[in-house]
DNA sequence: AAATACTTGACCATTTTACTGGGTTTATTT
DNA sequence: AAATAAACCCAGTAAAATGGTCAAGTATTT
């Protein structure tokens, strides 16, 4: 589990999206203004998103993207993985004559800690992360509301419509 | 809290140094053969390690690096965070005119994230590494025993003498 | 004094990231 | 039917990060 800017763009999107996509498809030029994303950049993002099933795309006039699962169904981890490459990480690349190698002793210490972000990161749904949960905890250590925070995601949806 | 390569390279010369280091310092030398890691970018990474005041250099021959704590009181999350660049993830550099703009607002709630793995992290010192949790642990996975894997770490030492 | 070992800084190749710009298809609207 | 709006596709590319090299130091111990 590798944690960059590319999965947080990643996740930043899926975010806007399924704030968004309650009532019809949103376009990514749409999600490209609101969260200052490059328009060609994010296609290659939900190319990936799209494969891994995630979202669906709606094609022609008043398209635009869909999840194609519920917020609470699609975890934090699976999208991070999803446009994620997966990198091989060992040295010597899974092979088994690896056995008695430090490097590989080292090298699965780390990955259990990866796995224990991975599975901490799989119990996080969209949907959690746009509910009260982590919004008041976001809120509180801004020292706002969280109505306030509710507040300043409709107003930005009514000033980029 | 990013995590990439260089956090793991850190993170593996430190289990590497705290697992030699418990008589005498270590060099950079020794680290880099066992863990095939670069001696000068080993001497980059520990540069910043002893900046955050992590291990201590010795002079001189017979020298090396030594942890300043024990391993118990150095925990994972500071390693990564003492190689990582600390990079600005806000678009407005956390400037307070940005308090209603949709970004960083999503921004936030990654920071949220980062936030719970950065304390997860927290909680696990290099000691816990090193002993029977995630040792007996990762044998775990490999179907192993936990004997079998702290041999390993044994036969190496010999082996690169 | 000599050997050892850390320090520092400049430099560089490769890979990944993030983006640009050109298309093509599909579906809607007029 | 034509225009249009959108996904979808793909080749290229600039910028950044990664991982590493080289060289000339400085400090310490023997």
């Amino acid at each position: 589990m590798r944690l960059t800017t590319k999965g947080r763009y990643a996740v930043t999107a899926m975010l806007d999206l399924a704030f968004h996509s309650q009532t019809k498809p949103v376009t990514l030029t749409d999600i490209a203004n609101r969260q200052t994303i490059s328009l060609s950049y994010l296609e290659q993002l939900f190319a990936r998103l799209r494969k891994a099933g995630m979202v669906k795309g709606v094609r022609g006039p008043g398209g635009g993207y869909t999840l194609s699962r519920e917020a609470h169904q699609i975890n934090i981890a699976e999208i991070i993985e999803a446009v994620d490459e997966p990198v091989d990480s060992t040295k010597c690349g899974g092979k088994s004559n690896c056995h008695n190698d430090q490097p590989c002793l080292t090298h699965d210490l780390w990955m259990g800690l990866s796995d224990q972000i991975r599975s901490y990161l799989k119990q996080i749904s969209l949907g959690q992360l746009l509910e009260r949960d982590l919004v008041s905890e976001v809120a509180h250590r801004q020292g706002q509301h969280s109505e306030r925070v509710i507040d300043t995601l409709a107003l930005k949806e009514r000033k980029s419509a």
